[in-house]
DNA sequence: ATGTTGATGTATGCTGAACG
DNA sequence: CGTTCAGCATACATCAACAT
């Protein structure tokens, strides 16, 4: 009776982790993986060395998160631990590519984390002389400043300048047109594509950074953003790109490799380069060997798949420069874009606006001619170094010329009291 | 000698696929 | 599963080969 009792309690609780081990398997079969550790393995995973190392790393490289910290930048600071803890050397592009995302994901207090990535590609408004290069912190900045944008009243140091002041989407651009390579920017210059429709151009460098994301998921969202018009090689790679700008895939969902969730449903629109569009423009396929497969989420038909299956690809390179600026002004016309007009409310408050400043071009001239005579006679402040100086001091960031400038205004302002 | 071209190797970010 | 690789795209540095 009681060696049986004995016996059972013994064997029991040799292989309480076995059992444990084995009902966690039952619950959640991703355990079964690591079924291996209770019996023999004893590799030191280079992950789980990393879930422990990387929030030192982080603080080291961020200095205790006060300034930005590059995903590289992390690397080095974990790399020597997670090597030394192994006993294997650890990859950038496995630490900065997969083990930091994932780790990001896993661990909700990391969101709040300041990691920036390199810029790749960029956003270039029509009009406005404005050039977002897409990375973490290019981006945030320009997000912030569209929303804390307004319209205020004129200022006389706008006076030649007779543009609405804009920022962001809108009363500026009709849509933004995405397209996976930078080499055609210049072609858009010379014939004036993003003048011409009010186009944002972004392109990128292959696949899009989280910051291009982002961008787009603000931008562009269907309830109240304008179009994103995508523009990509006709293979795999380039529709796989196109697919990962405004959705998550599966394959990044089940591996815990989503680098960016969005927010809104994006309104796209898909341009091309498709089979029909090969077809219609007699495109010239190029030979590669096809590898992979097309997820059960693609967009591509069974006729493309066929296609592409068949080592064959078109890149957007296949065009000839004008037929490519045929091919996408007669897709932007099929999609009715077409240049921005503001509503009622602004176009009168733009109205009231350029009056003033035509008004006040008009007696510029007047003025100046006063207004350098003043400027020739006026006596030059005693101790001016001294006063730029002392204004230097108190905000060391300033340029001599703008303090010098603040002096000038406050000296005229006090004369004409 | 000087200038241009091309190959090679480094770097960046991101993904799907494959390896063990 | 954890880990690595190959591929999309591109910039930049370096060096050898070639033309002027």
């Amino acid at each position: 009776m009681s060696l049986t009792s004995d016996l059972k309690s013994v064997t029991k609780s040799v292989t309480k982790n076995w059992t444990a081990q084995r009902k966690r398997e039952e619950r959640d079969s991703r355990a079964r993986y690591s079924r291996a550790q209770y019996m023999q393995s004893d590799r030191v995973y280079q992950k789980d060395v990393a879930w422990s190392v990387i929030p030192k790393a982080y603080a080291k490289a961020s200095s205790n998160g006060k300034y930005p910290a590059h995903a590289r930048q992390i690397f080095y600071a974990a790399r020597p631990e997670i090597q030394k803890r192994t006993g294997r050397p650890l990859q950038s592009v496995y630490f900065t590519q997969h083990l930091l995302p994932m780790y990001i994901n896993e661990h909700p207090e990391a969101a709040a984390w300041w990691i920036v990535y390199d810029a790749r590609g960029r956003l270039i408004e029509p009009h406005t002389d404005e050039q977002i290069p897409l990375g973490t912190l290019e981006v945030n900045n320009y997000l912030l400043s569209i929303g804390k944008h307004e319209v205020v009243g004129f200022d006389f140091h706008e006076a030649f300048d007779t543009d609405y002041p804009t920022k962001g989407p809108a009363n500026r651009m009709s849509a933004v047109l995405f397209i996976e390579k930078e080499g055609f920017n210049e072609l858009f210059k010379a014939v004036k594509l993003a003048e011409r429709y009010d186009l944002s151009i972004m392109s990128s460098k292959g696949q899009s950074v989280v910051a291009a994301r982002r961008l787009v998921d603000w931008l562009c969202d269907v309830g109240g953003g304008v179009p994103l018009l995508v523009l990509h090689d006709f293979d795999k790679a380039g529709l796989e790109i196109a697919q990962n700008l405004t959705t998550v895939s599966e394959a990044a969902r089940e591996s815990d490799r989503v680098r960016y969730e969005f927010r809104n449903e994006i309104n796209v629109i898909d341009l091309g380069i498709r089979l029909t569009d090969v077809e219609q423009w007699h495109l010239e396929a190029e030979s590669v060997r096809f590898k992979g497969d097309f997820g059960p989420d693609s967009i591509v038909t069974s006729d493309e798949q066929a296609f592409l299956r068949s080592n064959r690809r078109v890149e957007l390179n296949a065009f000839a420069s004008e037929d490519f600026i045929k091919w996408i002004e007669a897709k932007l016309k099929e999609h009715g874009i077409k240049k921005v007009i503001p509503d009622a409310d602004t176009l009168a408050d733009a109205y009231r606006r350029a009056y003033l400043i035509a008004s006040i071009n008009r007696h510029v001239d007047d003025f100046l001619d006063e207004a350098r005579d003043e400027a020739d006679e006026v006596q030059i402040p005693k101790r001016l170094a001294a006063r730029i100086k002392k204004a230097l001091r108190e905000d060391p960031a300033r340029p001599w010329d703008a303090v010098l400038a603040d002096i000038a205004k406050e000296d005229l302002d006090e004369k004409a009291c």
